[in-house]
This record gives C-alpha cells, structure tokens and sequence, in this order.
DNA sequence: CAATTCACTTGCAAATAACAAGTGATATAC
DNA sequence: GTATATCACTTGTTATTTGCAAGTGAATTG
C-alpha cells in the first residue's frame, strides 16, 4: 500500500486527497492511468512499450495494486491464454474529469506542452461533452475486446 | 526533478500527464496541495505540524521542488524574519479545479470518506461556483499574510 | 545575553525503484 | 510432436529515495 507512515497509523482515515494519493499517488500511476482512459492500452505488453519505460516489476506491482484497490480487473485473454489484459473499472473511469482537469492545467503552464491547441478551450467550454467523447472511446475499445474471463 | 529514466531523456517532452507528475506527482505533493490550497496554510511550521508527519527533509525538498516549478514562492516574514512562508502562484491555484475533481472522486469510491456528503454533489452542480468560493478563501488568507518580501 | 524558536541540513538505516536475468505457461513453426 | 518463441510475470542485485534523529546557524524572546 502507498502511503502509510508513523503518523499515519490508520491508512488515510477519511481525507480525500491522501485517499487518491494512496490510489494512485505517485508517477507511474499517472502514466498507467493515462495509458488506459486516453491511449486505449488494456494489454501488459502494451503498457510495458510506452515511451516511459516502466520495469517490468514496477508494472507488475502497480497493476496488482490497481486491482487491489479496484481500478482494473485482471483478465486472461480466451483467444491467446499466454496474453492477459487489464479493463478499466467504473471506479478508475470516473478519475477521466480530473485527469482531464489536469491536462488542461499541463497545456497550459507547460512551454513544452505538445497537447494540441485545441483541447483546453474545448474542455473548457463543454467539460460534459469532453468527457462523454473520451468515455465513449473507452466503450468502443473494451467491446472490442475477447470475452472477459477472470 | 521527479521523472526521469533512461527512456526519457528529454524530461517530459511534451506529454501533459507526464508533465503533471514530474511536478506533483508523488503523494506528499498532493497533502502539501491541499495544505496550500484548501486549509490556507502557509508557513513552514504549519506543513510540518500537519497529521500525515512529513519529515523536515522531505518537506524542505518539495517545497524546493514547487519554488523550482513556479508552484509556490517563498517569503521571509517581515514581522518575524526567522519564519518563512510560501504563497501559491497562478500556476498551483490553477489545479484546484483538478484537485476538487479527484476529491470528488475519493469521495464517491472510498468507504471511508470524511468528505461532508454536500461537497460532491455542490461541485457536480455548480463546478465554477465552487471552484470560485475556494479561490475566494484562498484570496482571503493571502490578504492577511505579511506584505511580500523576496 | 542566555535560552528558545525557527527553517532548514546532515548522516545513517530502511524502503523502494531500476536494471538484468530468469521461469514457467502457452503458442507457433516446422 | 517437438523445438523455438512469446508472454506475463519473478527474482536478485544495485542505485536511488525515503524516513528518522540529531544537528546547525540565524533570529527572537525573556
């Protein structure tokens, strides 16, 4: 579990934000996350290709804990069983405003930004829409996905 | 800095999720967030005596780390220049609306939540509005700080 | 002017991350 | 049907980061 220290006895009782920081407080979780509600990855060895270039056992171990804590289920693909594939939850869908909130603050105080000029203001002006078109997204990829099977 | 491997060379060249956790990535970014942005403190001393216990060095190096990314500036108190205290900038006010968005969140999945039950539903309903009280509270604690001072 | 407060710094032990090299299950090629 | 390859991890080792305790020097208080 991220997030437990001598003051901190209790895992996070009850503050908001130490609960997300406890989800998914830390950078590669950010990424994992970004991989899975914007970039349509659901596969290990997609994750492991991003440009970051996580280890294979931080994966392994973020993924698990996603699964712990109820942002992902696990699922051994029925068409290839060596393949397994990770489906975001509703609990890990509904963190897209926010991550989307946060992209829109990159945008616009990163120089370097390479986010395209059109997606703050469009977030800006119809937040609802933004997020509804990124949804759907996701629903089209998980339909294409094999049967789940635990 | 946070966030750099092998694989990424150029710091974060470009991506705005990546952006976002090389600077607040990580979990005592987030509680000094909310220290900042949403329980008015300001003062070295106030960071330190918050209940999650963050030692002197950590804090000393992420309150470096936000001086460094235009997050916070850092001020000696004029009427007690042994106390030094940390103002937030357009750039971190400018999250609260991520930041409420993840409360939102942890305040919907975690069981545990101590989140009055009336702020998801008043920020769902009235985003900018509530958005525009924080900035106020935020306005407000500034305005009762010793004047600036490099 | 002695004791205290304050914002850090330093040193060290423990935890975590990064990297490299397996491992066992499944799948594909011949 | 067997050899090879692919896949999702594990394991082991080293490097980096964290956490804790104990300073340190400047400024304040008594």
């Amino acid at each position: 579990m991220i997030f437990m220290t001598k003051a901190d006895k209790t895992p996070w009782n009850g503050c908001p934000v130490r609960y997300a920081a406890g989800v998914f407080g830390d950078k590669w979780s950010f990424v994992l996350l970004r991989d899975v509600l914007l970039h349509g990855k659901r596969y290990y060895g997609e994750f492991l290709a991003s440009d970051e270039g996580i280890s294979t056992n931080i994966l392994a171990s973020r993924l698990a804990h996603f699964v712990e804590t109820g942002m992902l289920t696990r699922h051994v693909d029925s068409t290839a069983r060596n393949k397994v594939f990770y489906r975001p939850t509703d609990k890990s869908r509904a963190l897209l405003p926010a991550l989307l909130g946060m992209m829109v603050w990159s945008t616009e105080f990163d120089p370097c930004s390479a986010a395209p000029p059109s997606f703050a203001p469009a977030f800006r002006s119809d937040p609802k829409g933004t997020i509804a078109w990124y949804e759907a997204e996701i629903d089209k990829v998980d339909k294409g996905l094999p049967a789940a099977e635990a």
